[in-house]
DNA sequence: TCCGTACCGTACCGTTCGGTACGGTGTCAA
DNA sequence: TTGACACCGTACCGAACGGTACGGTACGGA
């Protein structure tokens, strides 16, 4: 059920969870549209109707590309992942600890701004609200979308980090999952309850808050530290 | 609109967060009620005749008690914190080091157990999805009800460690988010993406999981760490 | 006994929304 | 010119929902 990673174009199948990219650019402008609309107006400012106008499309349509309404919500989903797909290769030569940890700082501050972006926020509230509903993958669409890529970026960093002798760990998952945590916090849940959170507000607040992470990430990982 | 407080007393709490109602026992079956059409069926499975049907009362009562459909919504998560009502006050006394470490590891057992609960979940759900409405204050509401308890059972704790001098730090409000971040992870926003998350599965698990996280936590803030 | 209160169950209304149908327009190819 | 195609805009339908009104019932106090 997993795996459809090319289809040549998203048929007459409604029932499944069945679309992957290769979106038309006529099409990509009207999921600009509702990303729009749902940044504004969050889930229920999705209307069939309002998408339409709002992208000057036709109802028939959105039908026809999507099937139906929750086709588009899945639609928005994929097409926004397959917009941040992250150049993941990232640094692979041997750097000095100092610059080592200002990639690692790096990829903190980009973690930190990618999840209290309006578009991920919204995205996330979407996914949230339809988790409940029963046989709605929108939640495993996002996380193995999104995740994947932060995740790939990271561990990336973290086992070129050990490699070259500043960090030592077994669990790669394990310090990947503990350097989130020590970031992230609780963060992005209060940002999509729509709580006010300092630390994300301007670059300096989140580049100083990483920066105390880094540090505390370091102690329980870096090279020199006690087992 | 929104001031209706009459509050009989109950004055406990001293910040912001103004409704203390007091609901009849009837009104507390309906709430329950809909606490079950919600972990079950998630926000669209509350609608004010199907509340009225599965509580055997009628819509009248419901806009009569709560004012209209969003005020039952509100009215269900000051009537959860409500039943949450931590007894904060936790052992005072000194207590030996495993002791206490015991005592760390019981919070973040039961904060592990407390967020991947059904009902914790559907109520972060809803207010999420609630959150990009304007003018919706349910998040702030979950926020000051249901934080505001964990918060203050584990900045007591930690405190008590201080005192004992099992542990060693100057930002109590910093180690209880570090705290926070090192055992919770994200496990919290992939639970309501509806994500199966091992660690959140059995006792065992949380267990196992929780030791791990308060390992490093002493790491970085055990008396005997190194700055 | 009578009346007020609180409540239940049902019927009802106006609106919104998902989904479908249809006519009209521009384009390209034979 | 003709026809096929893709699309837009609008009108329409049925269902669901929020909210209100009304009749009927139990109860408790004067």
């Amino acid at each position: 059920m997993d795996h459809h990673d090319h289809s040549p174009f998203d048929g007459a199948d409604t029932d499944g969870a069945p679309l992957d990219e290769a979106f038309t650019p006529r099409q990509e402008e009207v999921l600009e549209a509702a990303l729009g609309l749902l940044v504004e107006g969050g889930e229920r400012a999705i209307t069939t109707a309002g998408l339409a106008r709002a992208a000057n499309c036709s109802k028939e349509s959105l039908y026809k590309w999507f099937g139906d309404r929750d086709g588009v919500l899945a639609a928005m989903i994929a097409y926004q992942a397959s917009k941040v797909r992250v150049a993941v290769g990232g640094p692979a030569a041997q750097r000095p600890a100092d610059t080592y940890r200002a990639d690692l700082e790096g990829f903190g501050i980009d973690l930190l701004a990618v999840l209290s972006g309006p578009a991920s926020l919204a995205l996330n509230r979407l996914a949230i609200g339809q988790a409940s509903r029963e046989g709605s993958r929108l939640g495993d669409l996002l996380v193995a979308r999104g995740r994947r890529a932060v995740s790939s970026r990271a561990k990336g960093l973290l086992e070129a980090g050990k490699r070259a002798g500043h960090l030592r760990f077994e669990d790669t998952q394990g310090a990947f999952e503990t350097l989130y945590g020590l970031i992230v916090r609780d963060m992005h849940v209060r940002l999509m309850l729509g709580e006010h959170v300092p630390a994300t507000n301007t670059d300096r607040a989140m580049a100083t808050h990483v920066a105390a992470a880094i540090d505390q990430f370091f102690r329980l990982y870096g090279a020199d530290a006690q087992s």
